[in-house]
RNA sequence: CGCGGGAUGGAGCAGCCAGGUAGCUCGUCAGGCUCAUAACCUGAAGGUCGCAGGUUCAAAUCCUGCUCCCGCAACCA
């Protein structure tokens, strides 16, 4: 089984474009793995819990719940729009995931990981977090980002995460592949050896705080939203859930395959997902063989700006789907970035790369072929005649796409996967251009050698849409359908060789799967 | 000496980890084609790969120093 989760999306604002491409990223990769012929678990969800989603409720007077349940349906109905098709729904309000948390606590109560202590320190009521003096600015103060600081004693329960972060560096240096992209690796090395000998606070006093997980053997705390929220990646995958629970079996959810893909933002490796997570399953017993994989990916920039609601640059995802069409908001994401750094976000881009590549290339590619034999051969496609350089080229020429965005998909990088289909495409039209099939058919004597042609054609334009399908599904059944091959929709990327058509075979009338979007003039 | 990322033809990027004549898309210019979604194809112009050193037969790529830009507060992937 493949195991892969995206980041729970925290429930206290709509999703953004960020959010989207986190998802689809996701999807598309576990649509390939899929085609690959991996059995796929993928899992994604909202973080409900929280002082700031308790604070926006208190705010719009509503209970947390009925906020969090709002919030939540927004984003079911953009992944819903968008096509992100997942097998486990993470809520962390959900019932079974709290009885996780819960079990983890106890456990690790048990086994002597956690401690009360008591501590006055500087707290910053903002932040949710008490502060050190490595939070200290240059002048020794405490800088405006933390808000409100006030000094506290409190009495609160901690996870010895000291107790493992000789061996996280270990681990980090000994698995190459931790985190991808390796560029990430020193950053995260840093913050492990700046945070030695720090334990995690988990708790939170219940008289100040309510929203949240109450702990199982001290009613009057609840439970840290980061450490409640990271179990979700092993608790909607089936760990200690119960018999009748409606979750996956864990052992082969988590332990049956390669190690799990966290697919994460940048801005949550540290501490997040790159401290506290592995010390948190190593304390709790996972073996280093178990550890997840961490997918690193970058963010997308508004005109060079980070996106941020002060500077009102948000790009809602939805809105650009009713604009533009799912497929091409699909298209974009994953093609105008590459997998872990950061891109700069352009609507025209969007459009021209739609347009390019979809349009006038592929769709253009499948039209003019499809429409050619059904014209020229009453639409049925015959190996036909002597086999042409021009030929033996072009099933080179898609053996090596295929090869390239085999290799770039298994490495994450979608954007280089399509560029990879998008070389054949083009082959494909200079091959038409070569060969000119509208003028063979003129020449009766020459008909076996425009069957051979626009064979060559529809079986490239097959394989594309194979190709395809995991970043646009329904655009790639489509082409199938035109193709009167809907089963190609049902192959293994390992099935991909010449012959996906077979000899004799009956194609649809074509009609554009990617109408060019069209784009108002500006006004200025 | 806080940490990290970036600087590649007009624009946006890849290449850098594993050094070997600088690549992609858009745009521009000039042709061609007419099967096709005013789509397609061919050719051309355009780059001291941020700067300065170093290592090497060979550096965009490795090393050192420097300059500039962006993150590392909040909202937040």
């Amino acid at each position: 089984m493949f195991f892969l989760t995206t980041a729970i999306d925290y429930t206290n604002g709509s999703p953004h474009i960020g959010h989207a491409y986190e998802k689809v990223l996701a999807d598309v990769i576990a649509r390939y793995r899929r085609l690959c012929g991996d059995e796929v678990f993928f899992l994604t969800g909202v973080d409900q819990h929280g002082q700031k989603v308790q604070q926006s409720a208190e705010a719009r007077g509503v209970d947390p719940e009925a906020y969090v349940r709002e919030i939540t349906a927004r984003f079911v109905a953009l992944w819903e729009k968008l096509g992100v098709q997942y097998d486990g729904w993470a809520e962390t309000i959900d019932p079974r995931h709290k009885a996780c948390v819960r079990a983890i606590l106890s456990d690790l109560h048990a086994k002597g990981a956690l401690y009360k202590k008591s501590v006055k320190a500087l707290y910053s009521v903002r932040q949710e977090q008490y502060l050190t003096d490595r939070d200290r600015d240059a002048d020794g103060g405490f800088g405006p980002e933390w808000g409100e600081v006030v000094e506290m004693e409190e009495e609160n329960w901690y996870y010895k995460l000291s107790d493992h972060t000789a061996w996280l560096l270990g681990h980090i240096d000994s698995t190459p592949d931790f985190i991808l992209p390796a560029f990430r690796k020193n950053e995260l090395r840093n913050a492990v050896e700046r945070s030695e000998g720090i334990d995690l606070c988990i708790s939170r006093p219940r008289h100040r705080f309510q929203w949240g997980i109450e702990f199982p053997f001290d009613p009057d705390y609840v439970t840290y939203v980061w450490f409640d929220a990271l179990i979700n990646y092993i608790s909607f995958a089936g760990y200690r859930a119960a018999e009748n629970a409606d979750l996956p079996d864990f052992d082969r959810v988590w332990n049956d395959g390669p190690r799990a893909l966290h697919i994460i933002g940048k801005d949550i490796l540290v501490p997040a997902h790159g401290i506290y997570w592995p010390c948190m399953l190593k304390g709790i017993g996972f073996p280093d063989d178990r550890m997840p994989q961490l997918l690193v990916h970058g963010w997308w920039n508004i005109r060079g700006e980070k996106m941020s609601k002060s500077l009102g640059n948000i790009v809602d995802p939805d809105a650009l789907a009713d604009r533009f069409g799912s497929d091409a908001v699909r298209y974009y994401l994953v093609r105008d970035i590459t997998t872990g750094r950061d891109a700069d976000f352009d609507p025209e881009r969007l459009v021209m790369l739609y347009n390019t590549e979809l349009a006038n290339e592929l769709g253009n590619l499948c039209n003019r072929a499809l429409n050619m034999t059904k014209r020229f051969t009453g639409g049925i496609l015959t190996s036909g005649g002597e086999d042409h350089e021009e030929d033996s080229a072009l099933r080179h020429s898609l053996a090596t796409a295929t090869a390239a965005w085999r290799a770039a998909m298994d490495k994450y990088d979608v954007a280089a996967g399509l560029e990879a289909i998008n070389r054949h495409v083009v082959h494909c039209n200079g091959y038409a251009e070569r060969t000119k099939p509208w003028e063979l058919k003129k020449e009766p004597a020459r008909a076996p050698r425009l069957a051979r042609v626009l064979q060559h054609l529809a079986e490239s334009v097959a394989h594309a849409a194979v190709m395809l399908s995991p970043v646009l599904p329904d655009a790639a059944a489509k082409l199938a359908g035109q193709l009167n091959r809907p089963e190609l929709m049902n192959l293994n990327a390992g099935d991909l060789q010449w012959g996906l058509l077979p000899d004799g075979h009956a194609i649809q009338k074509p009609s554009p799967v990617f109408p060019r979007i069209l784009t108002e003039p500006t006004a200025d």
